[in-house]
DNA sequence: CGTGACTGCCC
DNA sequence: ATTCTGC
DNA sequence: GCAGAATGGGCAGTCACG
C-alpha cells in the first residue's frame, strides 16, 4: 500500500473520537492491507516497529525528528522547534515544514508502507560512531519523499505514538469485526485477546488471523520463553473499598521493586519485565536464586524483585534495584553492591499444568509447592483478610516491613489471572492513599512546559519549588503534569500572564529551562508519594547527598490553588530536608518481620 | 577521555 | 507511576 | 468502567563533541 493511501485512512481515523468508527475505519484499512503489510501496519499504530519483547528500539524521540526536519527542510532548527511549541504535536509540526518546503522539492519517489517500514529497520539497526548522522540522513530522506500529510505520521510514528486513539485493544476490536466474521462477535473477540495474551505480539496475530482466519491462530498456546501480558491492579480510594469490591480477599504486602516474570525451563530461566522487556542479563544472582530455590521441572511465575541492603537485608528504596536494570556493564559489581530478593506472588504455569484459569488460592498453592523459601526467593507476604481491623493490623505491618502498601486479590472462582487486564480482581491501596500518611506540599509556581497534544496551546506541566527563608530564594523540586482538569488548564496561560517574564527570576535557583518563566507567586498543593534524592532538582542542593537535590515521587495537582498564602508563606527547604530525614528514620526504624 | 543531550523504560 | 475524558 | 492520552522522577546506555 502506498503510505499515502495509508495516511488517508489514519487521517479520517482522526477526524473522530468516536470508538465504534475508529474501529469500523481501522477494519476497512486491515481489509484493504496486503498480508505482508498488516503486522509491519499493526506496530506502526503503535509506533514501534516490533513487539517491546523483541528488544529493537528506533532511538529517535523529539530532538532528533526535528534535526532531520531541519535538513530535509533547510530550514533551522529554531524555526522548526518554535513551530513545534506551537503546535504542540510532532506530527503537524512535520507536516508543515515539509509543506513549506515542498515548492522547492523536485524529484521525489513515492514511499510506501514498506519503504517506511524497511527505513525504520534500518534506523533502529544502526549502532556506533555516526549512526547518528546516518539516522538522520534516512529520516530526512523520507520527509523529503514524503507529501505533508504523510510526513505528519511519518514523525509520529517515529516519536513513538500516532496519537489516533488506537491501541491494542482497538486493534483487536478491529480484526475480531473484519477477519473473524462467521464467528459471534464477543466470542471472536475474547479468543482473539486470549492469544494475544499468550504471544503478546500483535502483529503475528493480524497476520495470522488475515491469512487463516480463526485457524491461523487456533495453535498459538502458553509457552515457556514467550513472555505473558502482565495483570494490573487498580486502585482503592479507602480501605473500606477494598472490602466493598470483594467481600473477604487475599491481602498481600506490595513491595516496592521491579515486577519480574520469571520463565524456568530445564535449559535455563529468562526473566521479562511488566512491560516484556527481557531483564535476564541483568540478574544472573535472581536467576541462580531460583533455580536453587525451584522444586518442579518448569513454570512461569511472577515476583517483585526488592533491592535490600547486603549487610542488614532491610528492603531499600527502588531507585537502587533502578540501578540493575537496563545495565550493560558491571553488572557483577552490582550485583554484589544491590542484592535483591525476589517476593513470589503468582503462578501461571508448572510443569505441564496452565493455572491462568484457575483461582487465586490455586495459583497460590501451586506457587508454594514449586519452591521452597531461600534466603533471596521469598513468598511475598499473605494473610487472608476478613474484617476492618485485621486489614489495618496488615496494612500497619506491610508500612513498618518497608512496603508501599497492601494489594487486595479476589479470592472467588472468578478471580483468574487475567493477562493484560487491569481490572478489579486485584486492588491496591497504598500508604500515599492515606490522607493521615499522604505528604501535602505548598509549591510555588515557577515556570511552564508546552503542552502537547490535547494540552497544546497550553501548559504541559508547572515547575514548581519550595521557599529557601534562609537564602530568599525558591529551589525547584518537581514539574507537576498530572491531576489538572480541562478547564483549569486551559485557563492556565491567562493566570500566568501578568507573572510571566522573559527569563529566569534571580532568585529562582534551577538546572531546568521550562518554556515559560514566573515572577514566584502562585502557590500550589501537591500530593506526592514520598521524597528522593535528585540529580536534577535544586531543593536542599547539596544537604542530604554531594551535588544532588530532592525531588517529589509521583506529584500531583490537588485540585487546590492556594491562593491564601504567599510564595513566602510555601512549603520551604528546611521542612523538605526535616521531612526527608523523617522518611529515612521510617526505614531504619522499622522491625523486620521475622 | 569526560560531559551533556537524548532516548527508552522502570516506577 | 497518577489523573482526566469520551464513549 | 474501559481505553487512551496527557503528565511525573530517575536510572543506564548511546552518541556527538570538545
Amino acid at each position: 500500500m502506498n503510505f499515502a493511501v495509508f495516511s488517508e485512512y489514519l487521517e479520517r481515523i482522526e477526524g473522530t473520537t468516536k470508538r465504534l468508527e475508529i474501529t469500523a475505519m481501522l477494519g476497512e484499512m486491515f481489509n484493504a492491507l496486503a498480508p505482508d503489510e498488516i503486522d509491519k501496519v499493526c506496530y506502526l499504530l503503535l509506533g514501534k516497529i516490533y513487539p517491546d519483547f523483541v528488544g529493537i528500539e528506533l532511538g529517535i524521540a523529539d530532538a532528533l525528528i526535528q534535526r532531520a526536519l531541519s535538513i530535509a527542510s533547510g530550514l533551522k532548527i529554531e524555526i522548526v522547534s518554535e513551530v513545534l511549541k506551537n503546535e504542540g504535536d510532532i506530527g503537524t509540526c512535520a507536516e508543515n515544514v515539509i509543506r513549506q518546503k515542498k515548492q522547492t522539492a523536485l524529484f521525489s519517489e513515492p514511499l510506501t508502507i514498506e519503504r517506511v517500514y524497511g527505513n525504520l529497520c534500518k534506523i533502529a539497526e544502526s549502532t556506533g560512531s555516526g549512526s547518528q548522522d546516518y539516522k538522520l540522513k534516512l529520516i530526512a530522506e523520507m520527509f523529503h519523499d514524503a507529501q505533508p500529510l504523510e510526513a505528519r505520521y511519518i514523525a509520529r510514528i517515529l516519536a513513538g505514538s500516532l496519537r489516533l486513539g488506537i491501541a491494542e485493544s482497538t486493534i483487536l476490536d478491529a480484526l475480531a469485526i473484519v477477519f473473524l466474521k462467521d464467528m459471534e462477535k464477543n466470542v471472536a473477540r475474547e479468543l482473539l485477546e486470549d492469544k494475544y495474551n499468550l504471544c503478546s505480539d500483535i502483529g503475528l496475530i493480524a497476520k495470522s488471523v488475515k491469512a487463516q482466519g480463526m485457524k491461523g491462530i487456533e495453535n498459538i498456546g502458553l509457552k515457556i520463553g514467550v513472555p505473558i501480558r502482565a495483570m494490573l491492579a487498580s486502585r482503592a480510594a479507602s480501605m473500606e473499598e477494598l472490602f466493598d469490591r470483594m467481600g473477604k480477599f487475599a491481602g498481600e504486602y506490595k513491595y516496592d521493586g521491579l515486577r519480574i516474570q520469571a520463565h524456568i525451563s530445564n535449559s535455563d530461566i529468562k526473566l521479562y519485565s511488566r512491560r516484556l522487556e527481557n531483564l535476564t542479563e541483568q540478574f544472573p544472582d535472581v536467576i541462580r536464586n531460583l533455580r536453587s530455590a525451584f522444586r518442579g521441572r518448569e513454570g512461569i511465575f511472577e515476583g517483585e524483585c526488592v533491592p535490600i541492603d547486603p549487610d542488614t537485608d532491610e528492603m531499600l528504596p527502588f531507585q537502587e534495584v533502578s540501578k540493575r536494570r537496563g545495565r550493560k556493564y558491571g553488572i557483577e559489581e552490582t550485583m554484589k553492591q544491590i542484592p535483591v530478593c525476589l517476593f513470589l506472588f503468582d503462578c501461571l504455569y508448572l510443569d505441564g499444568r496452565e493455572y491462568l484459569k484457575n483461582s487465586y488460592l490455586e495459583r497460590r498453592k501451586a506457587l508454594e509447592t514449586a519452591f521452597v523459601e531461600t534466603e533471596h526467593v521469598k513468598f511475598s507476604h499473605m494473610k487472608i483478610i476478613e474484617d476492618m481491623a485485621e486489614c489495618e493490623q496488615f496494612f500497619n505491618e506491610a508500612i513498618s516491613a518497608g512496603c508501599e502498601g497492601i494489594m487486595a486479590k479476589n479470592t472467588g472462582p472468578e478471580g483468574v489471572y487475567k493477562p493484560g487486564k487491569r481490572g478489579f480482581l486485584w486492588l491496591k491501596y497504598k500508604r500515599e492513599y492515606k490522607s493521615e500518611l499522604a505528604d501535602t506540599l505548598d509549591l510555588v509556581v515557577l515556570g511552564a512546559f508546552a503542552g502537547k497534544g490535547r494540552r497544546a496551546g497550553t501548559y504541559g506541566a508547572l515547575l514548581t519549588g519550595v521557599y529557601n527563608p534562609e537564602k530568599d530564594t525558591y529551589e525547584t523540586i518537581c514539574k507537576l503534569g498530572t491531576g489538572f482538569d480541562d478547564a483549569t488548564l486551559s485557563q492556565m496561560p491567562q493566570k500566568f500572564a501578568t507573572l510571566t517574564v522573559k527569563s529566569r527570576p534571580k532568585n529562582v535557583i534551577s538546572k531546568m529551562e521550562p518554556d515559560f518563566w514566573f515572577v514566584p507567586m502562585v502557590v500550589v498543593e501537591v500530593q506526592g508519594a514520598e521524597l528522593t534524592i535528585s540529580p536534577v532538582h535544586t531543593c536542599g542542593y547539596g544537604i542530604m547527598k554531594e551535588g544532588a537535590g530532592i525531588a517529589v515521587r509521583f506529584p500531583r495537582f490537588t485540585g487546590r490553588w492556594r491562593d491564601d498564602k504567599a510564595p513566602t508563606d510555601a512549603t520551604t527547604t528546611g521542612e523538605i530536608i526535616e521531612m526527608y530525614k523523617k522518611q529515612l528514620k521510617r526505614i531504619e526504624e522499622r522491625d523486620l518481620p521475622e
